[in-house]
DNA sequence: CACATATACTTCACTAATCAAGTACATATT
DNA sequence: AATATGTACTTGATTAGTGAAGTATATGTG
């Protein structure tokens, strides 16, 4: 049964190229727009979501990581602007978190240099080898 | 040049996938074995190489971590015997390291709880589609 | 309604890893 | 040979993240 030891190198695979891409976007993303690899992903998680606002327990879920994780990320994003607090009435537990204008602003702006990393980090691949390894993260 | 947005979609879901099979491959080595993930890959370097010797840069390099990194990894390896110090008479600046027979033998087992949990995690991609994300995964 | 259980979040203590500085040794240059 | 530069490794301070415990609020059940 080869197949498990094949799954045994994907996962492998996985992980070492995503600790290259992950160390290279966040030194692009901190030089250029001073935030890390993790804090543009709560930021794009907000951006996506219906009212671009959402409880801490789903952007924990959202990039799997723990609430706790969750709860320092958001204080610097919070002290410089770029997330606001926001009440929930129905349920005076959950602190609504809300993308603010500015937090918008440099998204799009951090987008186009994660973007423009990401490509310049797969040139490798042709236009149908990038669709396929999109598809088949996807999948996963 | 829509090849750029599927570029960052491709890193994002390379991040955010590497982070779940992560935790899970940890978690299921840290419970069998009494080793983290880091920790085996450190042991699958040194037994790829020749001689299953390694300089601690060359571990670092092969798992584009630290050389300070490696340093605090290797402590409690070394401390529950599972790697050994080796001294390089010719350049005196560097601990080679080795696994030992223990190591090696924690290794095989670690390594049929790795590929049995990956394969679990890889369940929904059929051969070929394995195949594929490996030859992707290796091109990048 | 009262009470048990569940959920959202925060805080504390800890772990894994980084970077920068320091030490020891090696190599090149003069 | 003396000195400068480079390389291998370790250590101290810091950072990002975790897990467990605590607080506050909500929900379901006798």
């Amino acid at each position: 049964m080869g197949s498990e030891i094949k799954s045994g190198d994907i996962a492998k695979r996985l992980w070492l190229k995503s600790a290259v891409f992950s160390k290279l976007l966040d030194n692009s993303l901190s030089a250029v727009h001073g935030i890390g690899l993790t804090e543009y992903m709560v930021l794009q998680s907000l951006m996506l979501a219906p009212n671009q606002a959402l409880r801490r327990v789903d952007i924990a879920e959202s990039l799997a990581r723990t609430a706790s994780g969750i709860t320092r990320i958001l204080l610097p994003l919070e002290k410089i602007g770029l997330v606001s607090k926001d009440v929930n009435e129905r349920d005076a537990r959950v602190s609504l978190v809300k993308i603010t204008p500015s937090g918008k602003t440099l998204f799009e702006n951090a987008t186009t240099t994660v973007n423009a990393k990401s490509a310049s980090l797969l040139k490798n691949l042709d236009t149908k080898q990038a669709d396929s390894l999109l598809a088949l993260l996807q999948a996963i």
